[in-house]
DNA sequence: GTAAACAGTGGAGTACTGTCCAAGGTCAAG
DNA sequence: CTTGACCTTGGACAGTACTCCACTGTTTAC
């Protein structure tokens, strides 16, 4: 698919496209025109490079997932080490999230600040 | 406190500190002699502000948040609001991380890429 | 009283993540 | 065969969050 179609798909301007591109987010092929043409697979992996950059990680971070993703070999085993890698960062960040609602909640209806200091 | 000591005790640097002044995500009186003295409730503070960006809020939310501490008036009301508040946002990027995580997990094993498109 | 450690200011520079042109090439419809 | 929608490149600009520097003043330790 061209970009104007993968933009409007993923939610993203063709600029921001072009822009991943150029850092190796995606990559596509090239029409004989010098259009750019993305697989379809393109779609879902840009809503995951969404969602992971929304949860901390940086475009440089993303961009080496799908490098590792494309440069695995084929055994299962490199995708699932590197799925459970991230799932045990996920795991760190919903526990530091749960620290600081656990201490926020603590203090809702005790009128506590939380030390807004100056 | 002077800069020096809160910047060791919150783990940031001077020169951080003095922008984070600059921009109003912490406040404090000057000396005499001009150095800047920040009473020690801005510890706590600034690792509340670590906390919170490393969850996705913007330094100025962040300050916004800060001034709504101090500006709030003094019945518990206001705080408790503020809290639960954050603790929706919380509660929201918590759900994203869960649903990451299972999509995830239910590949780990399978070999079953997260369609990495180039 | 001097050297080291600490403090101040202003401003330049950096990395990341886009966003917006301008000038131009391509293609489908009427 | 022109119009409009789409595509190309290169480069300038913007916002966020620092980071570093030069130059200067202050305090502390010896």
């Amino acid at each position: 698919m061209r970009i104007g179609e993968l933009a409007a798909q993923a939610g993203l301007t063709r600029d921001t496209i072009r822009f991943y591109e150029k850092i190796g987010l995606v990559t596509g092929r090239r029409l004989a025109n010098g259009y750019r043409d993305f697989p379809p697979e393109a779609v879902p992996w840009l809503q995951y490079v969404r969602t992971a950059q929304t949860l901390g990680f940086s475009l440089a971070e993303i961009a080496q997932t799908g490098e590792e993703l494309r440069n695995a070999p084929d055994t299962a085993e490199a995708l699932s080490a590197l799925f459970e890698e991230k799932i045990k960062v996920i795991d760190a960040r919903m526990a530091q999230l749960a620290t600081l609602r656990a201490e926020l909640d603590a203090r809702v209806g005790t009128g506590c600040p939380l030390r807004a200091a100056g």
